[in-house]
DNA sequence: GCAACTACTTAGCAATGCTAATTAATAGCC
DNA sequence: GGCTATTAATTAGCATTGCTAAGTAGTTGC
């Protein structure tokens, strides 16, 4: 039995992981629809926000997506006024976009109802339960970080 | 100090956590682009093939999503040969969707490539965190039960 | 046996993903 | 300096997937 690790266990474990994240997913959506502009919108405004302005490319690789994709994505966002696109003088091909404060005001608000829902479940979970998770949660960050960088 | 939750601490997790399942998801959706059908088609064959024959409408809420769209959708996996609708003798309004061979041999194979992907990713982490993980995804599950039951 | 209800489909719209091709700006090389 | 190659973004066009509204067919109930 001595082996450096548990491959079977963990492929269920990956299997597991995976399937729980989508069934979580699929239920936010639901508050997430509330705010009134879809998924990708919500997704790229949220890094707009905390991110700062970024070039466009940046944006699509941080959402994963191709550029034209969030061409369009951007597209939407500012025909509802929530960001806007500025010259960037250093590199006048790239463009630098950045949240209105509408924008701003929609994503943490959202992120208010959206949190509330979530937190509203999870508080029936024991607090050793929660500190699983939240141990969880770093880790599985720890690993994705791991792939991206 | 004396309260029965840690409201804020708790919300502050449902954000991390909702988070990380959307970037989990992300990065394995390139996975899943090389099985050649969508996301949706996937995921609902996925129900079809552990679920066994499921009513149209049984599928939809399943999925979460619409009748019209879930009709669609089996449109296409009936095209692509992976499904098939029977009639249903009992009530012959409802139909009953089934996987075919080949239905279920594509999500097996596209299974495995996930999997296989998300833990070779995983094994980097000390076996520690993966009980960690393992914990905190019988609890989320546990909550999202709740949700839904 | 007719009305109401239910299951599914069809039609048509919007959002999001893609690739290929175009336009504009920068960088590199002689 | 000026030509070429590269890079950033957009446009065009397609497929998928979500929705609602409306239509069709079958069942239920009085």
């Amino acid at each position: 039995m001595a082996r450096m690790t548990k491959p079977k266990a963990t492929e269920d474990l990956a299997d597991r992981l995976h399937s729980t994240a989508i069934h979580l997913l699929r239920l936010v959506r639901v508050q997430d629809a509330a705010a009134g502009i879809g998924p990708a919108q919500l997704s790229a405004l949220s890094v707009i926000v905390f991110g700062g302005p970024v070039s466009l490319q940046d944006l699509a690789r941080a959402e994963m997506v191709r550029p034209p994709t969030m061409s369009r994505v951007v597209d939407a966002l500012e025909a509802a006024g929530l960001a806007r696109r500025k010259v960037n003088s250093a590199d006048r091909r790239a463009v630098l976009i950045e949240a209105t404060e509408k924008g701003a005001a929609l994503l943490h608000q959202g992120r208010r109802r959206r949190v509330k829902f979530l937190a509203r479940h999870l508080s029936r979970l024991t607090s050793s339960e929660l500190q699983d998770i939240d141990r969880a949660v770093a880790s599985v960050q720890k690993a994705l970080r791991d792939i991206r960088g």
